[in-house]
DNA sequence: ATTTGTTTACGAAAATATTCGTAGATCAAT
DNA sequence: ATTGATCTACGAATATTTTCGTAAACAAAT
């Protein structure tokens, strides 16, 4: 219960935290400009919804300068276990094992990166048997 | 292209999906008793709901008694895809691995899971060699 | 045939989320 | 010190989603 996190973004929030999860932080017209790549909104719209991310504890914010320069205020990995959860739950009949195969059925993965997943399948079938 | 599915389905709505994907087919009042375990809103709420639903084609209905009878028209498999996409897009930094892992990580797998999946790894390594 | 309980249809209220116009502040360059 | 560009704050309009009240249809039981 550190940070306020009982408000759950919402999906034009959801994009704005993936950028500055990326970004580490930035001000508002870095993240428009993200933004403007995928999606047509005015400059105005961003601002306010940065402002009201703050408002509900979604962003941190440091106003001495003029420009403010805004950071996420909660982490990615929670706010994915989150979404994971309920996105499990939901759609996936509670499955998880159905999320990981559905999601490695349909998105091409280099090799490495099925090492690297096989390796940590490893790490838990370890910490298992403990 | 073959049933409307351009309509991406609210939240409310993912949860009618999700339990009419798993009866396979129920009237509005079977889907709203389970509904209400982990939600509270009135019968019409849930009718109204599913009318609308069926309106934009993401539910049909068999009319032919009094009681009406749904089922989902657009498939889970579909569903869980385009949601899986947006998700690793938005919040996973694109990366459908890091969405895996994070989800083996968090949600308990039996050996039997990890088994399938396991193998289910070797046939995709088995599939990108061809 | 009247009552009772269950159903659909409809419309509109309430709640949420998104969008943007406008005004005032700030600062740099003329 | 005026102009121009850029920023924040604020309020309100729009759009979308969720909720539910009410009425009419229907069927089973009295």
């Amino acid at each position: 219960m550190s940070t306020a996190k009982n408000n759950k973004p919402t999906e034009s929030e959801l994009e704005i935290l993936g950028i500055l999860w990326e970004k580490g932080a930035g001000t508002v017209r870095e993240v428009h400009e993200v933004l403007e790549k995928s999606k047509d909104a005015g400059y105005t719209t961003t601002l306010k919804l940065m402002q009201i991310m703050h408002e509900k504890g979604l962003l941190k914010r440091d106003t001495s300068s003029k420009t403010h320069v805004y950071e996420a205020a909660i982490s990615q990995e929670s706010t994915q276990q989150q979404l994971l959860t309920r996105m499990i739950d939901t759609v996936f009949n509670g499955s998880a094992t159905q999320l990981v195969m559905q999601a490695l059925g349909n998105h091409r993965s280099s090799q490495e990166e099925l090492d690297m997943i096989k390796q940590y399948l490893n790490t838990i079938e370890e910490q298992q048997k403990k």
